[in-house]
DNA sequence: AGCGAAAGTGTTAGGGTAAACATAGTTGGT
DNA sequence: ACCAACTATGTTTACCCTAACACTTTCGCT
C-alpha cells in the first residue's frame, strides 16, 4: 500500500550542525536558538548576535522535516499534474506557485506520468509519500473521479481545470464555456455562418466544454454547427486539420481551441492560397504571446491565468484555515482579443450555402 | 538569518492516525507496521494482511517529516528559478522533474521573485528554510555569483543554463555556443554576407553566448558581423526589431536568438512586404513546436531538453553518491532544423554591399 | 526600598519513524 | 533429542526541533 519502489540508494547530506551545535558555541540553550532562528521577538540583541555568529561559524542550516515534524505542518503544497507541455497548465503553475510563495509556502511538483494512470495506487503512492499540506489537482476532472477515492481524508484540495460541478473539491477554472461562447458569437456577428471547430483531444475535460458551447452557441443562434475536426492541441495537428478545411470551400470560419492548433491552420492556409481572413476567418483560444505575431495576428480569447491564480489561493485558505467543508466553484472570465485573423464572412462563400 | 516572513496562520491537517495506531489496531508493535510500510521482507503474510488491512481502516498515511527526520533525507530535490515564462526554462524543469521522478525524488519548485534577486539574505532564506537534499539552479550564471556563496556548505548543487566554466559548481547546459555557429554558418554557407543577429536581453549569458558565438564566426569566416539589436524574447521584441531591419535594404540574413523573436520578425517582414526566404533569410534558436507552423515554417536551432536532463540527473547522482569533488562543465550540442524561412541569399541584396 | 510585571533564558517533553539490538518461535541437520 | 541458524516480532533509542512551562534577572512604579 505504502511500500517504497525500490528506493535509489539513500544518502545523507553531512548534517553539518544541529541547534545544539549552535548552542554550545554561543553557550546558551537550543531553546534560545530555536528563538533566534524563528525571529521570536524576546532576545536580547547582544545574545542574538551571539546566535547568528554561532550560526554562521557551525554553517547552521535548521532541519525542515524536524520542524515540519513539530508543527505537523511542512509549509508547502503539493501541484499535480501530468504535463508541462501545454501554455495554459504552465501559465497556472506559474501563477499558483507565486501565490504560495507568497503566503509562505513551497509548492512540491508532482508530475504523474501518463501511465501510471491505470492504476490507482500508482498516483496514491506517491502522494500518500508526499510531505503536502494541501494539493492543487491540474488535471482533468474525468481523471480525478478514478483517484480522488485516494486523496488521503482531510487533506484540502482544489482542482483547477475541472469542469465537474459536482466534484466533492472546490474548483476555479476559467469559463471555458463563456470563452468559446464569445469567440463563436463574435464569428456569429461578423455574418459567418459555416463555422467549424478545431476541438482538442478527446481526453480533454476544457477541449469538451470549448467544444460543447461551441455548439450550443450555434445552435442557439438558429445556426447548424459545422464540422468538427479533432487535433491534440500542436499546431502541427492544426495543420493537419487545416488541410481538410481547405477542402471545403463553404467553411467561413474557424474556432480553434487554442492557438497552436491555430497557428496550424493559418499555415494550412497559407499553402493553399487561401486568404486570412479575407476567404477565412480563424480564432484560437488562450492569447499565448506568440498569437500576436502570428501571420497574420490571431485573434484569440484570453484567459486571466492570475485571477485563476487569486481565486485558487483563496479557496485553499477557505479550505485550509476555516476548516469550512464548503465546496465553491469558482469561474473566471475570458476576455476577446480581436486581431486580424477574423474579419467579414466573405461573400463568395456565403453564397456557396 | 533563517527568520520566517511573518508566517501564515498555521494550521494542521489533523493527524488522523500514527504507525502507534495501526500497531495498536493491528495487534503488532510499530516496527512491524513500519516494516509493512517500508515493504520489508521478513514479515508473515499473515501479520502483513493484518497490518495493512488496519491501515486501511485508520487511514493511515506515513508522516514523510518523521521519515525524513529518521532517515536525513527528504528524497526531494529544489529547482530553483526565476520563470516559468520562457521555454527552454519550461521544457527543461518538466525533462528534470521526470528524471528526478524517476529516481524517486520529488521536486520542490522555488521560484524566486525577480526582486529578491538584490538581496542575497533574500535567496538565502528561501533556500536554508527549504527541506532539500538538493539542488539544481535554472538562472543565470552572472546571478548565481552574487548568491552561490550562500549556498548551504554540503549541499549539492547543479547548475544549468550557465555559462561559467570556472563555476564552483557542476554544470551542463545547451551548448549555445555550437548552437549559434551552426545557424550562422548554415547562413554563410547559403551565400549572405550581411547577417545581422537580433540578440536577448542584456542580463542573460545564454543570450550573451549566441550572440558571441554569431560575432565569432561571421569574424571567423572573413565577414564583419552585421548589426545587433537587442530583444526581449518575446515575439513583441522581435517585432519592433524587424521594424528596424525593414529599413535596412542590405540585410540579407538575421539570426534570432530564439524562436519568439523570429516570429516577430516574420510578422514584421510580412507587413512591409519583404518575403522571406526570397528577400530575406530569418533562423531562430529553440525549436518550439509551433515553429513548424510559422508563415513561412522557421528555420531554427534545436535543443535537447532530454539530455540535459540525463546529464543532470548524472552529475547530481556523483554528487550525491560518490561525493567525489570533482566538478564536471557539460555541454549539449544543438541540431539544425532547415524549414523554408532560409534560403540562397538574393542577389539583388548582394549587389547592394 | 520593595514589589509586581515584564523581559530574557533554560528545562522538559514529546512529535512519528526506523536503525539497532533483543527476544521468542521455528526449522533443519545430525 | 539437541543445538545452530533462521525467521518473525518486540523494545529501546535517537533523529532535531519547538511548545509549554519554569525560572531568574531587570525594570518601573509607589
Amino acid at each position: 500500500m505504502v511500500a517504497l519502489p525500490d528506493s535509489p540508494a539513500q544518502f545523507t547530506v553531512p548534517r553539518s550542525a544541529a541547534m545544539a551545535d549552535v548552542a554550545a558555541l554561543a553557550g546558551v540553550s537550543s531553546q534560545t536558538v530555536s528563538r533566534v532562528a524563528n525571529g521570536a521577538s524576546n532576545v536580547k540583541e547582544s545574545t542574538r548576535r551571539k546566535v547568528i555568529d554561532a550560526m554562521r561559524q557551525v554553517g547552521y542550516r535548521p532541519n525542515g522535516a524536524a520542524r515540519a515534524l513539530k508543527r505537523g505542518s511542512f509549509q508547502s503544497v503539493g501541484v499535480i499534474t501530468f504535463t508541462l507541455g501545454s501554455y495554459g497548465n504552465v501559465r497556472t503553475i506559474d501563477a499558483l506557485s507565486r501565490r504560495l510563495a507568497e503566503h509562505g509556502y513551497s509548492v512540491t511538483l508532482i508530475q504523474l506520468a501518463e501511465r501510471s494512470l491505470g492504476s490507482i495506487s500508482g498516483a496514491y503512492n506517491r502522494l500518500a509519500d508526499e510531505a503536502v499540506d494541501a494539493v492543487a489537482v491540474l488535471f482533468e476532472a474525468r481523471l480525478i473521479d478514478r483517484v480522488e477515492a485516494d486523496f488521503p481524508p482531510g487533506l484540502p484540495v482544489v482542482v483547477i481545470d475541472s469542469t465537474s460541478e459536482t466534484s466533492r473539491f472546490s474548483t476555479v477554472d476559467t469559463d471555458q464555456a463563456q470563452g468559446a461562447r464569445i469567440a463563436t458569437e463574435y464569428l456569429i456577428g461578423l455574418g459567418h455562418r459555416e463555422i467549424w471547430h478545431l476541438a482538442g483531444p478527446e481526453g480533454s475535460f476544457s477541449a469538451g466544454l470549448r467544444e460543447y458551447s461551441w455548439g450550443l452557441t450555434m445552435t442557439e443562434h438558429g445556426l447548424r454547427p459545422g464540422q468538427v475536426l479533432r487535433g491534440d492541441w500542436s499546431a502541427l495537428s492544426g495543420y493537419d486539420a487545416g488541410q481538410v478545411i481547405a477542402r471545403n470551400p463553404r467553411v467561413s470560419a474557424v474556432f480553434a481551441a487554442n492557438d497552436s492548433m491555430a497557428f496550424g491552420l493559418l499555415r494550412a492556409f497559407h499553402e493553399k492560397g487561401i486568404r486570412v481572413p479575407e476567404d477565412i476567418s480563424v480564432i484560437g483560444f488562450d492569447d499565448m504571446p506568440d498569437a500576436s505575431c502570428a501571420w497574420p495576428p490571431l485573434s484569440t480569447v484570453a484567459q486571466d491565468f492570475e485571477k485563476v491564480g487569486d481565486i485558487f489561493m483563496e479557496l485553499l485558505d477557505h479550505q485550509i484555515n476555516q476548516r469550512d467543508e464548503e465546496i465553491e466553484h469558482r469561474r473566471v472570465p475570458t476576455e476577446l482579443v480581436i486581431r486580424e485573423s477574423t474579419g467579414p464572412a466573405s461573400i463568395e462563400r456565403l453564397a456557396l450555402l
